[in-house]
DNA sequence: TAAGTAATGCAAAAATTGTGTAAATTTTTC
DNA sequence: GAAAAATTTACACAATTTTTGCATTACTTA
């Protein structure tokens, strides 16, 4: 988990809440407690959670309850923890739009592979790409987008091949061959003919004066080098 | 009427795939049986199912080695049968990629309610809302329901999980293989040529003028994006 | 510093590859 | 067996890469 994601757990009885915080902490949860219903939208408002984690037998209200008050403003995944093992309660909750119900007695490692399933997709959706920006351009390789002030530029394959190339070697100097080697294969060492006319053509789309490049730099005799 | 959800059921004992078998069609779902892990995979690969219902201890293979395979070229949800009890078992097939685990024996009414709850995330999709709107044309995943101006327009199965596969990875180039797989299964990724007919298809019925796209647009050399 | 040589930049062509669309044919569905 | 959908076939068109050609810049040495 890489930034600490945020947790709501919703639980009255403290040594539950107490088993299921340090559980979630050792998979890098930020875990929030709260021990009655009402408690528990406040922070859930206030703390924008990743994962709300309830209980159904709450002193205040149905656990059910919560999870439609929730749902209401959020997307956010819900798993639910209940000593009723009743079919009725599970229906109720998962169409009040619970992700998962978990009944009491649980171990922690069932707890934490169904957290981890409930969560995985919205973790893949957010996925921030890494971007590298220099001047008023915004690349993101991953994503195969180039932005210059907000407005998206055109790269043909071969123009991205080759600044992906300096971009991952940002600062350091790509000699000719390495560069060709890198965008055209193994065959294409010879001649660096191709690599001017693509250099031109980032130049164009992406350095204010194509003809003075302050970010995509010859080194001459030797290669180019990206300097962001 | 909308076309029906496909399920592929992945089961031997053929009481219990009687049973799961009616329990969905009452839901509405097309269900296609495999008695086992070999025949599943194919069948999977060829109906382009919306959920996979796996037994955990199949004849030929082990039901976690099915979502394996099965993950590696699908995000389609997967919901687990098992006789197991044990929270290792559990914990194996969650972390496999399944997003939920059933234990046996279990009520109608619990298999269906996690079924829902296990689909509606999935048209949530990505932190995508239901509906999308994008010109004047509104979509709707989750009821199968694509509008333009108010007016129905109707999308034949293929366009629409095509529709589908860019509009929840909006924004995203969509690599030629990558579609091919989400769309077509698992054995159709060296040609793009289906691709490009219908893109024309969706193009002709959603884009204002389909010869200048302002929303379905193509990479050339790399796939296509859809921009909101 | 001027002239010569090597290296680089760039425009426009030809060649190649990728793309859009219509229409005919086969397969599937009801 | 009729209708819908998917697949196959065919070809015009567009984008990209490669080739060609030459002007310009940077280094070297007299």
């Amino acid at each position: 988990m890489t930034p600490a994601n945020t947790v709501i757990l919703i639980e009255d009885e403290p040594q539950i809440r107490r088993f299921v915080k340090e559980a979630l902490e050792t998979e890098g949860w930020k875990v929030f407690e709260a021990e009655n219903g009402k408690r528990g939208l406040v922070e859930a408002g206030s703390r924008k959670p990743d994962l709300l984690v309830v209980d159904l037998g709450l002193p205040d209200m149905d656990g059910v309850e919560v999870v439609r008050d929730f749902r209401t403003w959020s997307t956010v995944p819900i798993l639910i923890l209940s000593a009723r093992t009743e079919e009725r309660d599970k229906i109720l909750a998962l169409d009040a739009g619970a992700d998962d119900y978990l009944t009491k007695p649980f171990g922690i490692g069932e707890l934490l592979a169904r957290v981890r399933a409930v969560t995985r997709r919205r973790l893949q959706g957010l996925e921030t790409s890494p971007k590298q920006c220099f001047a008023d351009v915004e690349v993101d390789l991953s994503r195969h987008s180039v932005m210059r002030n907000g407005v998206p530029v055109h790269l043909t394959p071969t123009e991205y091949r080759l600044l992906g190339s300096l971009l991952a070697n940002s600062g350091k100097i790509m000699s000719h061959r390495r560069l060709m080697q890198e965008v055209w294969g193994p065959n294409h060492t010879e001649s660096s003919h191709y690599l001017r006319i693509y250099m031109s053509h980032l130049r164009q789309k992406l350095e204010i004066d194509p003809a003075q490049p302050i970010h995509l730099l010859t080194e001459t005799g030797v290669g180019y080098r990206f300097e962001p």
